[in-house]
DNA sequence: GCATACGGCGTTAGCGGTAACATTGCCGTA
DNA sequence: TACGGCAATGTTACCGCTAACGCCGTATGC
């Protein structure tokens, strides 16, 4: 019989549901259900409850509540990097439509390289989210196998991979670059896997337009080319120009890449960048220079940010709704906890499992094509 | 005596802690301290925990882990909206400085209107973070007694508050606004809190300045007014002009703003924009009415965004290093933890409790003044 | 030689909730 | 009247981890 027991355990001072409870006249498990599902409480005893609530402050500890119920009511959300992003929107969407339906998002850098993905991993598998949204990242198989281990629900975004994880909303890149190939004739492109992939579709479409036109009359040629296609760049085999700058993605690097280009193709006439703030900076190097646009060089965009309707003259650039992934995405996870409560979503049905969802996207014409 | 003695809960299915042990052959606790304090642990230990942990894929619960040890490890993060935010980089530098210290970033999003707030706070202070940071939000003095109630770490910045909850990291928007005031001679502004400041020393300076201007001889004024004050203002009594936009500031409202400007002011020559965006707009509108900025209007900027330096002519703006502001609220969190341990945090030493940090701010004088 | 300190590890008892089952009282119905 | 069903509430036993303390064996001091 010891007669000092062991001190108690420092609480962590706070209220708790057993006060409230007690306050309330109730037992603790009464209390929770007040909370969380209250009409399966009675009227008198939620009024006491709340009242019990508002008058001690109460903040139920949802570190513990996760704990017990097996549900963090938490979404991890992977980046590349916060400043200066196209996930932005998408973010946005996310934080917004998850909030309404009372999961939180917690957001996740695994920056440009590969290196910090490892640990990340760890901080976010290991606080048990009930979703995952990766954007533009985790090439890694091993990252991937980690995530499938999980059993928490994934979904990758803005792309649209043969091989989900688990779910996907996104775009073809390659369509997006097949698409502009019929307008133009050289790239600037950043350095990361999204960006090549649209590479990738534009040099494809753009050497069989290529193939296309000198099998040809020469006096059909300008007919079969829509668009604007250069005479000078059409009755070439040359391989495509290409100027790679390295993520992320600045106006002074898509100034530099103008330079770059000049100085190997001093005849180039029509670029195509990877992002709206590359081509920002191509057009203000075109400026700089004297060189009128879009007469002497035709500028295209991709992600149609806030100023690309508003720079002068107003970029050409292809749109992706990133709040139509963000919001899409959040419905994916939410869906996955309505669809049958708890059980559904390790074992998801096949209309969720592996489902994608190709959300497309725009050219948006303007003044600099 | 029941024969089915209750069903066991239904496990969540992954490697815990003890299973580890179990086949490192030691307690659960032993392997606790293998990750969190391995050098309380002899080598021999170590290794077979660390074995048995990579050949499970054992990763940490930290949901159950928070709740024992009463640290969660997790930082949360205010900002009113996520997309097109001057607080991109102080939310980047942020999650870099604290997932270099073990912490991980929730983001919430308050919104531009002050009605979620509430909810807000039920769903950061719930899961307990270790820090909380806002970012030009929490004017409520409901919202603020609630936060400080939790004993939670608070740093806000952006702001210099006379009367912060806990801790502080910005700089003075009214000093901000006295010295762009010995320039110019209207303002654009967001309907935002800080943007006010900015707004009230910019009114204070200028009237001081239009007072003092009318004091002197017509022969002196304008030796006396600094910069580039024109005479057609200086000259009048007139309120300081003012156009408010809504928020969150865009290039079309900026756009907008000068041409409700101009048609109150014909005379109009220089502006303030309470954001480079807003600038931006003011700037592109000038274009479009063929006023050639500066000569005719001259225009200045808040916040030098990466646009800043690129668009033609160069924008004058004020530069806020938000990547110092992220790190040191960052880093006055970590000091809380480090600081003698874990006591420290609720009573913290004077040094820390009430701390404000000035980081200033700089004005980039460019091409558009 | 014995008290003391300390490194390494284990036992116990929670942290603050919720799942699963148990209990109670009331109603409608055969 | 007996019984099934249902609504409201309670009891118990965890979720997976760690704080606090205890025990043991060896090194150290006097």
């Amino acid at each position: 019989m010891p007669s000092s027991p062991r001190a108690a355990r420092r609480k962590s001072g706070g209220t708790t549901l057993r006060d409230v409870a007690r306050l309330a006249g109730v037992s603790a498990i009464t209390a929770s259900r007040a909370l969380n599902t209250p009409d399966k409480v009675s009227p008198e005893a939620l009024a006491r409850i709340r009242a019990a609530v508002s008058h001690t402050g109460y903040v139920p500890n949802l570190l513990a509540g996760g704990l017990a119920s097996n549900r963090s009511r938490l979404v991890a959300a992977v980046v590349p990097a916060i400043a200066g992003s196209v996930f932005m929107e998408t973010i946005q969407a996310l934080t917004d439509e998850l909030a309404s339906a009372g999961f939180q998002l917690m957001l996740g850098q695994s920056g440009y390289r590969d290196s910090r993905e490892d640990a990340l991993l760890d901080a976010i598998i290991g606080r048990r989210p009930d979703g995952i949204v990766l954007t533009g990242v985790m090439r890694s198989t091993e990252g991937r196998r980690r995530l499938l281990a999980s059993g928490i629900p994934v979904v990758e975004t803005w792309d649209l991979t043969p091989t989900p994880i688990d779910m996907v909303v996104g775009f073809s890149h390659e369509k997006v670059g097949a698409q502009v190939a019929t307008h133009l004739c050289a790239i600037v492109t950043a350095d990361d896997h999204r960006a090549g992939l649209r590479r990738k579709g534009f040099e494809a479409r753009w050497q069989a337009l290529m193939a296309r036109a000198q099998n040809q009359s020469k006096a059909k040629r300008s007919a079969n080319m829509p668009g604007r296609v250069k005479s000078s760049a059409a009755s070439r085999t040359h391989p495509l120009p290409v100027w790679t700058v390295a993520a992320p993605s600045t106006l002074a690097g898509g100034r530099a890449a103008l330079t770059g280009l000049l100085a190997q193709h001093p005849r180039l006439d029509a670029v195509w960048c990877s992002s709206d703030v590359l081509a920002h900076g191509v057009i203000t190097e075109a400026h700089a220079r004297g060189l009128l646009v879009p007469d002497k060089l035709a500028v295209h965009g991709f992600g149609d940010l806030a100023f690309a309707a508003h720079i002068h003259p107003a970029l050409t650039t292809v749109r992706i709704d990133g709040t139509a992934i963000g919001r899409e995405a959040a419905r994916c996870i939410i869906a996955r906890y309505a669809s049958a409560g708890d059980a559904a979503r390790h074992s998801a049905p096949d209309a969720q499992r592996g489902s994608v969802r190709d959300i497309g996207f725009t050219i948006v014409e303007r003044a600099t094509t």
